[in-house]
DNA sequence: CTGGATCCAACGCGATACTG
DNA sequence: CAGTATCGCGTTGGATCCAG
């Protein structure tokens, strides 16, 4: 389910994951939802500057991807919830490494600033 | 658990993480250069449905960030070396993990088409 | 509350031509 | 070989309104 342009030398792993993962707020919101299931307007507090519309849009690819599950609740008011799929969970080293790293990279940058 | 950030912004390191590998070429040029370090048209080679434009403009962001060096040799022809920084070498967890997850990507897919 | 539909500006990106 | 410059279009994505 190729949301970029799929066009890899066949087989490129990284190509392949980034396919599915490299949307602009994919990697968040699958932070997100790895740590728990979560709610339309949950998800909206927690990214605020992510548009509506924009939310939508990769949620639903991601939800094409098999990567995350969306359960209507036949309620009113209307209730959606969010969350990973067993196959969506196999994606907790990929999110994992990009904390780490993005953790430390916080500090690094900090320290640059610091050091000026 | 219990220092995770769970407020994501400011400083969600998911978000600083892709702030600076999220562009849309960058994870598979840094891919390719943790393995080897490459001249200009040996990464177009590998790339080729990256125009000119687009991987220069990349390589420019990576190295603005520090994490690949741009060595040019004061040659005739030209010849200009992309290698990973010490900086960019701490991404190889990240990036290999992906690499990990994008070849099982690959087999899940590929069975899911099988299926067929 | 959880979206869908529409309009429109911004700019990402490709194509092409040119240069040291 | 390794870029830079320019043009132009198509997509992205924001703002807004509407709906179940």
């Amino acid at each position: 389910m190729a949301h970029t342009n799929y066009n890899c030398n066949p087989g490129c792993p990284v190509e392949a994951a980034l396919e599915v993962i490299g949307g602009k707020w994919k990697g968040v919101i699958l932070y997100h939802l790895l740590s728990e299931t979560m709610r339309f307007n949950e998800l909206r507090r927690v990214m605020p500057e992510v548009t509506q519309r924009m939310l939508t849009k990769q949620l639903r690819e991601l939800e094409a991807d098999n990567l995350i599950a969306r359960k209507v609740f036949p309620e009113v008011p209307p209730k959606v919830e969010y969350s990973m799929t067993e196959y969506g969970k196999t994606l907790t080293p990929v999110i994992h490494s990009l904390q780490q790293w993005g953790s430390r990279h916080l500090e690094e940058v900090a320290q640059r600033v610091a050091d000026r």
